[in-house]
DNA sequence: CGCAAATGTGAACGCTGTGTGAACCAGGCC
DNA sequence: GGCCTGGTTCACACAGCGTTCACATTTGCG
């Protein structure tokens, strides 16, 4: 999880970049809309300084398409010299806090905390979450990585049940009852192959989150007891 | 209608005065947290400006009444020198914008201009939107690229309850309780008459505003995490 | 070393859920 | 009454997905 600042324009002023490095941020520089949508990560941008000063109009277009996406961004600084104050009175819209340049380092930092702070404070969603691996209960999404990953229903539901409940062993018995439901009448190899489809679309580097347990059943997450063995 | 401003301290520097009053601003000078509270207008403040340069302790007591009581102020910002600027770091949710002293007069004014500017917006909840998708709930209408969706009085409610409530995953039988009615007596498939149509309505392109959710029911919106696949 | 049980793997089958077109019905309006 | 609009329901087709099976591979154990 490393929220990644968009910056315009690419590559941005010395000064920025000092700026932004020293505060510990991390940061992508682009040189336009496209190349905005385009390189966004998978968990959104999770800020925007956008410099105004050298080619407002790109500029400006970038935070439109900030604003305007599917992924709306709600953390986007200006940075713009004292001239162009006048111009912003049209365009209220596209940012939400700006700067004056040249800025004083201090004053950007605590503009960006502050907007981080702000933004933070949205509703967060339920969330459960082992390692890398985070499951939106709202929205049946579940993402590794920040990648997002593209599952079935009993896909879903199976990693729920592992995420909920991990380092414990269960038999496939106990999981078809708990996951598929308490009078479930199938073979047991059905979680096998469920299993298999998991390790699949999780990776190959993360295959190994479930573990079989030879003779007894599953095991989600890797144990302080040396749970994984390594290559 | 006059909107006051909050102003500390009683009285302000002559430079802050003389800045307002050329903005065509009403404001009211306080002494602390007391006096504004006492002085507080029938319509509440309109925001607030806080100098915390000389008595910082007083602002910040101050900051908190505005915050604290039931006329919650949205609009306070903070003028300040530039040692002050690591303080704010304790104290993020005191305030909405600051201000380093001394400051040009035109960014304050923008300042201020940008913070009354965000208030109204979010206290306009005759508006609803997501990304290009814009509702007027007054008027029952809705608009999505700045054209005009000619929407039946179903669709329109279902499209209202899916932007208000987006990213989130409802079951059929959740929406017919809270779209349709708590007891509605129906057959699920309704819903999936009417998303349908909101689809078709919605365009080609932004149909998949609406996703299924296979075996769950409908989500509204793309999350950033990677919902829907790119065309 | 070899056997048997357990698990991984690939593929096929069949059911359920959803999209889709169209019919049906209820209410309002001329 | 007849038309029109809009909400509901039905029937059907199709695709996705869960399940199952057969076979390959691994693991544990004598």
């Amino acid at each position: 999880m490393s929220p990644t600042l968009l910056v315009f324009p690419d590559p941005p002023p010395a000064m920025l970049v000092q700026t932004l490095d020293l505060a510990g941020l991390a940061w992508k520089a682009v040189a336009n809309a496209a190349v905005a949508m385009a390189e966004e990560p998978a968990g959104g941008w999770a800020g925007a300084v956008i410099c105004a000063d050298d080619d407002p109009e790109t500029a400006f277009a970038v935070c439109r398409t900030l604003r305007k996406g599917d992924n709306h961004v709600d953390a986007v600084l200006l940075l713009l010299n004292g001239a162009q104050l006048g111009e912003l009175e049209q365009r209220e819209d596209l940012f939400d806090d700006f700067c004056l340049n040249p800025f004083h380092p201090k004053e950007l930092e605590a503009r960006l905390r502050h907007l981080q702070f702000r933004a933070g404070r949205g509703a967060d969603p339920e969330l459960g979450q082992y390692g890398d691996l985070v499951l939106n209960f709202e929205t049946y999404q579940a993402m590794i990585d920040d990648r997002p990953l593209d599952l079935t229903y009993m896909e879903y539901e199976l990693l729920k049940f592992f995420v909920t409940h991990p380092a414990k062993v269960f038999t496939r018995e106990q999981l078809l009852s708990r996951v598929w439901g308490y009078e479930y009448y199938g073979g047991a190899r059905t979680v096998d192959v469920h299993v298999r489809r998991l390790r699949a679309k999780l990776g190959e580097e993360h295959a190994n989150l479930i573990q079989t347990v030879r003779s007894v059943g599953y095991r989600f997450g890797q144990t302080r007891w040396g749970g994984a063995p390594t290559a």
